[in-house]
DNA sequence: ATGAGTGCAAAAAGTTTGCACCGCT
DNA sequence: AGCGGTGCAAACTTTTTGCACTCAT
């Protein structure tokens, strides 16, 4: 049993990529299994360049290219392993699916600061739209734009934008 | 008054788009009139492309460079006219955002179809998510994935992918 | 004269891909 | 021998930006 965060799961996120590989005839190289335990080593949101920098940076010195996180990130996004779950600075961010709860988020459109949130009701109501319209699910991308509450509240000492 | 697929409008979108200027001691020039135009021309869903590509066959000639559509299409977007609903192909998809009832999308992970729905429950429950986080909620974007009724459908009579 | 605006071409930035070599996770 | 896989660098896409010139919505 593992623990991601809150839910247990009974198969290991790298396990359930290898299964996955498996039914495209692909094998669960080195490379593939140093992203996913750095991927699944990590509980915040991320994009392919911290993804990297932090594969670089590993003591053990198994690196791994950008093409190949690239390649990787997506194959674990049709595993169903990560999801991409907003755009920030113009870059895919991306977070566990796998073993965690289905959620979704508020972003600041100031600093950029995720806020997640569960609604159970959201995901109902998706879904009975859905069904009426003959639309096969497969899942949803909720984010919320506005300021957080640090970013929101007015500031008595604003400083000033000039010099 | 202005009807606008549905909603009636006491203010043109080029007046409003007049007024947003104004209050950035911006002018509403002949290109960017040119551009409020033909998007509110059009009642479907569009990208940067696809709008310039409609601006160079105006038979008008009143064509407005790349650089422009982009700049004016960004100050659509804070002007409230227009707003950013979903990404395909790796491009940013706009609608009409005023005049238009607030509403969000099934999107075909196949064809690429997008289906709009309405659905006030979904806003009400982000609102008061929002206001429990102390968050000052200014839009949302949700999308949901997955096959549309056609892509979706089994078919007996499949094409074979090969030669 | 003035400040904003445009078009162009070049630059960014993120992501994808062709290819030669590698290796059996 | 075979097929998938990797890394590199080049290519590609979309979007942004520097700049010189224009214009007065």
């Amino acid at each position: 049993m593992n623990d991601l965060g809150g839910v247990e799961v009974a198969v290991s996120p790298k396990d359930k990529f290898r299964e996955f590989l498996e039914t495209r005839s692909k094998r669960l190289t080195t490379e593939r299994a140093t992203l996913v335990e750095e991927v699944f080593a990590m509980h915040e949101h991320f994009d392919t360049d911290l993804m990297v920098a932090r594969l670089a940076n590993r003591k053990d010195g198994r690196s791994v290219s950008r093409s190949t996180v690239y390649r990787g990130l997506t194959e674990l996004v049709e595993a169903g392993l990560i999801r991409r779950v907003a755009r920030t600075n113009g870059r895919e961010v991306y977070e566990h699916d796998y073993g965690y709860p289905e959620h979704d988020h508020l972003i600041c459109s100031k600093c950029q600061k995720m806020i997640e949130f569960r609604n159970t009701e959201v995901r109902r109501i998706i879904e009975a739209i859905a069904r009426e319209q003959g639309f096969q699910l497969s899942g949803h991308r909720l984010e919320a734009q506005g300021l957080c509450s640090d970013c929101g509240r007015p500031r008595r000492h604003r400083k000033l934008d000039m010099i």
